[in-house]
DNA sequence: TTCCTGGCCT
DNA sequence: AGGCCAGGAA
């Protein structure tokens, strides 16, 4: 990889210098950003504020005017408040380690790894996306790398390697920047791959399922509309019974959709519940409520209707009549409860 | 058009 | 776990 890294890497500014400021300055504004949007804001940064001196003096608002553009301003206001810390506590000298490069503010694990060997030499190995990529795809790790468990190995995994590079700085950037050019995402170059022999994604095929990323969940979005049956002081549930959520827990009789909808007479109800809202007396304005769940947002409206007695047998879709003692024994959603709550306290 | 990528902070 | 942003890939 440092032959590899010897014939490839990229004329880039910040790996002309050891000052650990425009280190800094160019690995926060790298985070979360590809060097070709980068490059140009590194260059006007290091002109405006050739020292971490410059930057400490300018306001807040200058630094933000420069940043414009980037994204994730929160980095440059870091950038500016780590700037006057360093030049006001530390008398514009950067902490030389990586422990104490880590107490900054826009200075995570990898930031601090960064600037600590390119900079200070210091052997400690960094963790970014290409390195998650490399490794997982080179040494077969099919771990999720979005869980702390995997983190830790994949950090353990890499100082392990960095233990025995020649040079920590060099095999820092040489994996990072063979992530970046040669182990990309989607379209690995791997018929020209120095690492094809050792590789374990490329001799089983899994490129494309390494490295392992859980998609976050989409939040999806479901609209539940409730049928509040109420007779005397019983009131109509059912056991949740589906392949859904909530599981043998009980609520109302439900309609769902996927769009909102305003009022119950947007909704196609079955025939029975058609001829139950009928005849029954609607007794309260519809009340709105939100459950989120890990992966769902149930937003919920509930309509209370009573029941006049002879009616009562006519009821549907395992729904049954409980007293409000009864209920208050069922195991229940925290959506039915908190509704219970508010509009059923007597 | 939507999907994916990417460190740090709270 | 979710928010922060923009741009390149699909």
């Amino acid at each position: 990889m440092a032959h590899w890294y010897e014939h490839h890497k990229r004329d880039l500014p910040w790996r002309h210098t050891r000052d650990p400021y425009r280190i800094w300055l160019s690995e926060i504004i790298l985070q979360q950003t590809r060097v070709a949007q980068g490059m140009p804001y590194y260059k006007r940064f290091v002109e405006a504020y050739p020292t971490v001196a410059h930057m400490a003096a300018a306001d807040e608002r200058d630094v933000l005017r420069l940043w414009q553009g980037l994204g994730y301003y929160s980095r440059a206001r870091n950038l500016h408040q780590t700037a006057k810390l360093v030049v006001n506590e530390h008398a514009g000298l950067f902490p030389g380690t990586y422990h104490k490069l880590l107490t900054l503010k826009g200075i995570g694990t990898y930031t601090a790894a960064a600037i600590a060997s390119f900079a200070f030499g210091e052997r400690v190995a960094v963790v970014d996306g290409n390195v998650y990529r490399v490794l997982a795809r080179v040494f077969g790790i099919e771990d999720d790398i979005t869980t702390t468990s995997a983190k830790k190995r994949f950090a353990a995994l890499a100082s392990r390697l960095i233990a025995h590079a020649d040079d920590p700085a060099t095999f820092n950037q040489a994996i990072m920047e063979f992530g970046a050019i040669q182990c990309t995402p989607t379209s690995p170059d791997c018929l020209l791959c120095p690492l094809q022999q050792p590789c374990v994604a490329y001799q089983t095929g899994r490129q494309q399922v390494l490295p392992v990323k859980a998609k976050k969940a989409a939040v999806r979005e479901r609209f539940f509309h409730y049928f509040v049956f109420r007779n005397g002081n019983r009131l109509a549930l059912r056991e949740r019974t589906n392949r859904d959520i909530w599981q043998n827990l009980y609520d109302f009789a439900l309609v769902e959709t996927d769009e909102p909808k305003t009022g119950f007479r947007q909704l196609e109800l079955s025939e029975k519940l058609q001829k139950l809202v009928l005849y029954s007396t609607q007794t309260a304005a519809p009340t709105e409520a939100t459950q989120l769940l890990s992966h769902q947002r149930i937003r919920a409206t509930f309509y209370e209707f009573v029941v006049p007695d002879r009616l009562t047998d006519d009821l549907f879709d395992g729904l049954s009549w409980f007293s409000v003692d009864q209920v208050a024994a069922l195991p229940k959603p925290l959506l039915i409860v908190n509704y219970l709550k508010t509009h059923l306290e007597k």
